[in-house]
DNA sequence: TTACATTGCGTCTGAGTGACACAAGCTACT
DNA sequence: AGTAGCTTGTGTCACTCAGACGCAATGTAA
């Protein structure tokens, strides 16, 4: 474990390289096992999960604070990411909580003024990615990070659970207008693995002959020779996304909702 | 004109109960005489028209900053208002216009940290309003408040453009899933009229018939008695909308998109 | 009284969706 | 080896809805 003063030189430093009271807060969605999964982080001092977050460097876009915030969890570069809302309410972070849980452990500030004990507003992004690329990360000022199955959840700190909630409806809101899967899914994937993931994400069942129809109707899909191998019962076929078509749609969007 | 010397003071106290570097903008529309309309600003010392905006107060919610920016502005205090995107480039507010601009007009700062001189993330929120209740005010810091129409827009000011064609989007895409007009139309209005409304936010024309059926469809109208009277040819049926169905239409969303 | 633009209402057609039937493929078991 | 049992691939049928358009009714202006 990082002694205390890591921690405290941190936030001692974050006054003068980032912007006061805004942070980014990423809702990191994958798809494992049947489940849409997110992301989490255990910080130090803290008893509760949190979403991985960050700061805005004083020169920095905020969508590339939110890139930079994905990189450094999950190592990937390129992920479709999306800014959802922004979180305002004066008290959302409890300062009192962070404060007494830091004094618990012998960090101490000047004065109340301090950049960390703000009240901060956050603009909440969520992001897409596939599971088997991803290792988790966790760095010097947490203990924790891994895979939660958005069903069962842990605690979360402050209004974390809100901002997953609110990602999720924005997520079910973007399925309906643009094709989804090419940042979740493996290359090779079978209809039966999109159809569950577009059941999970709308949590509810859909007609697999309906399905497919519709999804073959965007013509954002490519059906490959092979079938997949040592599978129970008949062999699907593999397919996977023509990028072309499946950028062009997301730009355009798609008629028809889910 | 008011003197230099408030319009320093006024920027001087900003930084003791503002948050520093966020500020929000409201893009408030409003339909009359066959077109869309935005309330617009004249700030002194700027040649450009701008979008209403404002700062949030140190212990304010967000939302509550955007409702109290169009209370200034319209006199309206239950407005539909909405946040739809953050604009965060770093240099979206070109600092040196400002500073020069300023130092036209014999304002000077004592150093480049001056609160208003920082970079600023801004939140857009759009608002609808009923063009007929609202008489634009202009305040101590701006010269004019007017509406423009939507198609001939004067050159604005940073990136208040691209706030506002963002806004418009973010318009057309809330039609397809919700009920608009009660925001923007008075009390009692004709089809033609509601039809106008739409063709204008969609910027396209809709058939007539097919128009009146597929509002109807979603019941949140009730016709009236009475017809329109004196107007040139066969007079239309007024209509008003039914609110309870109108805001659970809101709430629950509509199917099938425009 | 008549001309005329607009309004109110209806019909027809094609596309898209939901519900469901049936044959074919693959594994596991007897 | 044969069969049971599940899954996958494909097709059909009915219904709804959106787009295109016909036509009579209404009110004003000439």
């Amino acid at each position: 474990m990082i002694a205390n003063k890591d921690f405290k030189k941190f936030i001692d430093e974050g006054a003068k390289v980032f912007l006061p009271s805004l942070s980014i807060d990423c809702v990191i969605f994958s798809f494992h096992d049947h489940q849409l999964k997110v992301l989490l982080l255990k910080i130090k001092y803290q008893e509760k999960w949190s979403l991985p977050g960050g700061f805005i460097l004083k020169e920095e876009h905020t969508d590339n604070a939110a890139t930079r915030v994905l990189k450094e969890r999950t190592g990937l570069d390129r992920v479709f990411l999306q800014q959802f809302h922004v979180f305002g309410e004066p008290d959302r972070s409890d300062t009192s909580i962070h404060t007494n849980n830091m004094k618990k452990e012998h960090i101490e500030f000047e004065d109340d003024t301090h950049w960390i004990l703000q009240r901060f507003v956050t603009i909440g992004y969520y992001a897409l990615v596939a599971f088997s690329d991803v290792s988790p990360l966790h760095d010097e000022l947490s203990e924790d990070c891994k895979w939660w199955d958005f069903q069962t959840l842990p605690v979360l700190m402050m209004d974390h659970r809100q901002i997953l909630e609110k990602a999720a409806d924005a997520l079910r809101l973007h399925i309906n207008y643009h094709p989804v899967g090419y940042n979740l899914l493996p290359r090779r994937f079978t209809m039966p693995q999109l159809q569950k993931l577009y059941e999970t994400i709308l949590g509810k069942k859909l007609d697999r002959r309906n399905f497919q129809r519709k999804i073959l109707g965007y013509q954002i899909l490519k059906r490959l020779k092979e079938k997949k191998q040592g599978v129970a019962y008949k062999s699907p076929y593999l397919y996977s996304f023509d990028l072309h078509k499946y950028h062009k749609a997301l730009n355009e969007g798609l008629k028809g909702g889910w």
